[in-house]
DNA sequence: AGTGGCTCAATT
DNA sequence: AATTGAGCCACT
């Protein structure tokens, strides 16, 4: 059997081979790119029914030439073949438990080599060590912040080695809101947010997909819900704990909560009005009982931002909670639940039901791709025509939107999508902190007397692929970090969908994997449209300029040769300034490139 | 149930 | 650095 027979069943599951429909005990689903094979059509099938959960298929082992080369660096092992052998070798260890199984798969598919538990200790100490130089080398700070922070960064090493697969930005947070020590109280009304889950920038549009989600590597669907808006904002469904809008009025809204906190709000499901935020007299600091209106609303700041995203079109993400007595659509118990994504078509003022403010409103309507959770419906939602709207006739300032649709539906695959590339983030990847310990970095990152620790610590930020200090970096969904320039240059020529075809007759079109080269994850979406991550790009920038300034020693760390670095700098889209002086993430950033240099060895 | 007051995080 | 906000708990 040569490998030009080898092909996949078709999504109705008939093997594009034999022609026949295989009963699921013979279809064996690819560990990566999860599309079913006929297991007897397979040149090299797996030898266990075991290794079946993680078996990948020829296409994604590198069986033919169809997949981008993964370019592995040297030290970290390659992918594929030699995956399924050490799958299999777990399987066949017969002192392990299915849980330790389960977990050491996990490892090795998170790019973490196979370890004897007493290794595993091992490297454990190790990275702790490791931590603790570096902050030792990076804090001049008093003993108590430094033992502070130590206690911090273990407990991230500790929870690391077990429970995280991906290596995140913030994971030195816990799982759960936790109350600081200043706050009088308990529980969720003054605690500080736990660990955000999903790798998505906090200024993220559109769908939560699954190549944001390291944990459960299924993204955030529609209709799951959560108790509180910690937890929800944990997901990446709305980061706000208090605001019903996130968004920035120079860039956009990114998702709304309908809590009926506005009782001008109108809910019909597949399309809703909603209120803008402001106009009310929050002096007494007390967000629930003020709900009189005490002064016009504008189609500023948050309100703005919504206008944006009707005027681009962007998706925004819509969260109801139960709170809304209102709505007929809202979520039963206590609860914030993710209902997918809407457009806002139009928005205007009008006078607000109180009867002397106005208001600003919104018109938004359902467009995403799942089902709404309140339908039986097995495909998502269709273009639907606008609703009518009386109160529009006493509209004023009203506002359309006139340009094409960033996102739109695309008749010919039945979806909608992005027909314009979704905005380039503005924010960095998870760097919640919490305020003592920011000031700490920062303290640590102002401080005079460390110049020659810099130069030691620029050395932590080489790029994986070249090995030198990074040039405009960008960080994979998997918290792997290179040189914009050598990660695109590694699939340079490879498109997202991949035509297969067999005797002159086109197949159907195929996902592209393309694997991160420092771990199997597929980051193909990611590379579609991979931004440099600039927390990092301004710690390497001022780690560079104030060794400069200090010159007090020569680093002979060059910078990534690579040919196409020139042409960028820095997007900071809307202004060409300089990054400011916005110093933040810092030794965070730091942990994440090293950790995953140590976890790879 | 009504309400006082606190605290977090983000935008400006 | 200041302002804002469709939460949240506990007390009456």
């Amino acid at each position: 059997m040569t490998r030009d027979t080898q092909f996949p069943c078709d999504p109705a599951g008939v093997c594009m081979r034999c022609k026949s429909t295989p009963p699921p005990e013979e279809s064996l689903t690819c560990g990566t790119c999860v599309t079913p094979w006929h297991v007897s059509c397979l040149s090299s099938p797996p030898e266990t029914l075991e290794s079946t959960l993680q078996w990948l298929c020829p296409d994604c082992s590198g069986e033919t030439d169809a997949l981008p080369v993964s370019g592995v660096a040297p030290g970290y092992g390659s992918v594929g073949s030699d995956l399924v052998v050490a799958i299999h070798e777990i399987e066949a260890d017969n002192s392990l438990s299915a849980e330790e199984k389960a977990k050491k798969r996990q490892q090795l598919l998170s790019g973490k080599a196979v370890v004897d538990e007493d290794d595993e200790e091992e490297k454990k100490r190790k990275d702790t060590m490791w931590a603790q130089r570096l902050l030792e080398m990076f804090l001049e700070v008093d003993g108590t912040g430094k033992s502070q922070l130590l206690a911090r960064l273990s407990k991230r090493v500790d929870a690391s080695t077990s429970k995280v697969v991906h290596v995140i930005s913030n994971e030195d947070r816990p799982d759960k809101a936790f109350t600081t020590d200043r706050a009088k109280k308990l529980g969720n009304a003054n605690a500080s947010s736990g660990k955000i889950f999903v790798t998505i920038p906090r200024d993220h549009f559109g769908p939560i997909t699954a190549e944001y989600d390291p944990v459960r590597n299924q993204g955030v669907l529609v209709g799951e819900s959560w108790k509180g808006r910690h937890t929800a904002r944990q997901w990446g469904v709305h980061f706000p704990l208090v605001s019903g809008i996130a968004g920035q009025a120079s860039y956009g809204a990114q998702s709304v909560v309908l809590a009926g906190g506005y009782e001008d709000d109108e809910d019909h499901g597949e399309w809703f009005l909603y209120t803008g935020s402001g106009g009310r007299d929050l002096s007494t600091r007390n967000l629930r009982t003020n709900s009189v209106q005490g002064f016009d609303q504008k189609f500023e700041k948050s309100n703005e931002a919504l206008r944006l995203s009707c005027k681009l079109g962007y998706p925004v993400r819509v969260v109801r909670s139960s709170k809304d007595m209102h709505s007929a659509y809202a979520p039963e118990g206590e609860l914030l639940r993710y209902d997918g994504v809407y457009r806002i078509e139009k928005c205007w003022i009008k006078v607000g039901v109180q009867g002397s403010y106005k208001v600003c409103r919104f018109l938004f309507i359902r467009c995403d791709n799942e089902p709404a959770p309140w339908t039986s419906d097995e495909h998502g939602d269709r273009p639907r025509p606008l609703p009518i709207v009386p109160e529009l006739n006493m509209a004023t300032n009203l506002f359309e939107r006139k340009e094409s649709p960033s996102w739109d539906f695309d008749e010919g695959e039945g979806r909608w999508r992005w027909m314009k590339p979704p905005p380039a983030s503005r924010k960095p990847v998870n760097n919640v902190k919490d305020p003592e310990e920011r000031k700490i970095l920062r303290k640590a990152m102002t401080s005079t007397h460390s110049n020659t620790m810099r130069a030691r610590l620029l050395k932590e930020f080489k790029c994986q692929i070249c090995q030198q200090v990074m040039t405009n970096p960008v960080t994979t969904p998997c918290a792997h970090n290179f040189c914009k320039a050598c990660l695109v240059s590694k699939f340079a020529g490879k498109t997202l969908m991949r035509e297969r075809s067999r005797g002159g007759r086109t197949l159907r079109a195929q996902k592209n994997v393309m694997k991160c080269p420092c771990c199997p994850t597929d980051i193909a979406e990611f590379i579609q449209n991979p931004q440099v991550n600039r927390e990092v790009a301004e710690v390497i920038e001022k780690l560079k300029n104030q060794e400069e300034e200090d010159n007090t020693e020569h680093v002979d760390e060059g910078e990534c040769s690579g040919t196409s670095h020139e042409e960028e700098t820095l997007p900071v889209s809307g202004d060409a300034k300089q990054p400011k002086k916005r110093i933040k993430l810092d030794i965070d950033a730091t942990v994440s490139a090293t950790v995953v240099e140590s976890d790879m060895k």
